[in-house]
DNA sequence: TATGGATTGGAATTATTATTTCATATTCCC
DNA sequence: GGGAATATGAAATAATAATTCCAATCCATA
């Protein structure tokens, strides 16, 4: 009896985690059809969790019998109890994030004291995460570098409640050795800061509905002198949006009348830091 | 054949939302035991996902058949088309926070493009968001929005990083209609904006590591002056920490050598509202 | 309290599914 | 290139699970 055990050294995975290691670790050393079943698992685990042996097999193009031997080589005695494994992952795994946000939400309707306001406001800036997350154009988002990266001066424009994302834009793009400029002078000089870009030079904008009548004014005339504009704004009948080269549309959730800035914030970096590499890129290549 | 449609007026539920409702609906007008395992079904989901016809009945204190008859009465055709749903519902929830989290992650990681930027932010302030709902204290934050619904001007104190935070803080204080002074000036007149303060007022500082040393002297040189700091900073050994009445430890993500500014936005605006509420609640008091 | 209909329990039956077996193919090593 | 070890395919078999059926029970109503 207890000498069978010397066959079971290796311990037999429990948990998803450590049973997708030890797939990964003996992956090299695999037969060719288990090699494919091990594949087939680790990319669809939910169809290890819910299917037959039959129908795990037939999908993963190989005989249910191998579906079997692959169990028994983790130490399974069956395909059942692998299976087991499989739909442990699924009981476990944390509550999905919309079930998460939606209990942020009711914490934050319902809730007591200045808590539900904090969660309220982490609730609003997960949702706009994962909403601009999903829907952010990859092309778009190309394009503005691009179009960023060929530019002597970057200015960048916004005012009132998306001035906090210009600002941090401006500090970054200062660490990264871009020459830009912030167009925020409370001393009226706007106009002739706009007056100095040239075609040459490229502009950021950002305003949200309702639109800071500045920065559209100050959008439609530096694009009247034809520096070309990346805009970021929340809808296609924004203002800004007819004045730009590319614009961007970013839905931010709001909470007690204000709006994250959450995804603005992390679109803005990515132009950003984006600038900066492509920059290097440009710099190394005419070097090489 | 068709005249047998006729007692499947009702729709069978697709997906679990509309089984739920359903469910809900008849509550009342169902038999005992088939109640039982109503109540039973909508309680525990994933042991309808995953077990068998025989283990629910059993956990559920019912027959199998009673099961059956239930999965009928609802119009499906058997128990396995109902735990159909059930399964459903589980593949069809999102991955886990923490696994969307990953993949982000190693889309940031190993992607090409500009794209993979944009996804690191993404994912580092989700992380940040998600750290400070865990670890945020309640009665710091109470303490914090008591501490500055008390005074008579808030001054708002950061520099470069931090300094979009304060802006936005500013913006929101101000369209609170909350007296504030972002204390910012180019011109170097910081320290006569200090002088102004008075034990009255309140601060509300934020600085990360490297701290940048105007904010620390200044926090100082205000808190000398006996005016209360509520600070928001990323470590015990901050230096601001030594000179507020209450502070926060914010520990924000980075990417590409910035750090996510999220997690400080929505504590930022968790005070801000926080504040406004409160003064509102205390003035109908003092009128009533 | 008797009677009909609905509901329930439990075993028998049927269907489905996992596993085993064995013949065949492939690979690796001498 | 030959032979042993290993891997694979396909069908047979065993196990398990869903469903059905019928008798027993419950409940409302006359």
């Amino acid at each position: 009896m207890s000498l069978d055990r010397a066959t079971m050294d290796e311990r037999v995975p429990r948990d998803f985690e450590t049973l997708r290691t030890t797939i990964l670790e003996r992956r090299e050393s695999l037969p060719k059809r288990i090699a494919q079943i091990a594949a087939h698992a680790l990319d669809n685990p939910d169809d290890i969790a819910f299917g037959t042996a039959a129908s795990i097999a037939a999908s993963a193009g190989v005989q249910p019998s191998t579906l079997i031997r692959f169990a028994q080589q983790l130490g399974f005695d069956g395909f059942t109890s692998l299976q087991q494994v499989f739909r442990e992952r699924l009981r476990e795994r944390n509550s999905s994030y919309d079930e998460r946000l939606q209990a942020l939400r009711v914490k934050a309707e319902g809730g007591a004291g200045h808590r539900s306001i904090f969660d309220g406001f982490v609730a609003a800036a997960s949702t706009s995460l994962n909403d601009i997350s999903r829907t952010l154009d990859d092309a778009h988002l190309e394009d503005a570098i691009s179009l960023l990266a060929k530019a002597e001066t970057i200015y960048v424009l916004a005012k009132r409640r998306s001035y906090p994302v210009a600002s941090y834009i401006a500090y970054a793009l200062g660490k990264l050795k871009i020459r830009n400029q912030l167009i925020e002078s409370a001393a009226g000089l706007n106009a002739e800061m706009i007056g100095f870009a040239t075609p040459a030079d490229a502009v950021i904008a950002i305003s949200f509905s309702p639109y800071a009548p500045a920065t559209i004014e100050e959008a439609r005339s530096i694009s009247e002198q034809g520096v070309p504009i990346v805009a970021i704004t929340d809808s296609s009948f924004s203002p800004l949006a007819q004045f730009a080269k590319v614009w961007f549309e970013v839905a931010e959730a709001d909470f007690a009348g204000f709006r994250s800035l959450s995804a603005t914030m992390a679109l803005a970096m990515a132009l950003t830091v984006g600038v900066g590499e492509k920059r290097r890129d440009t710099g190394r290549k005419r070097k090489g």
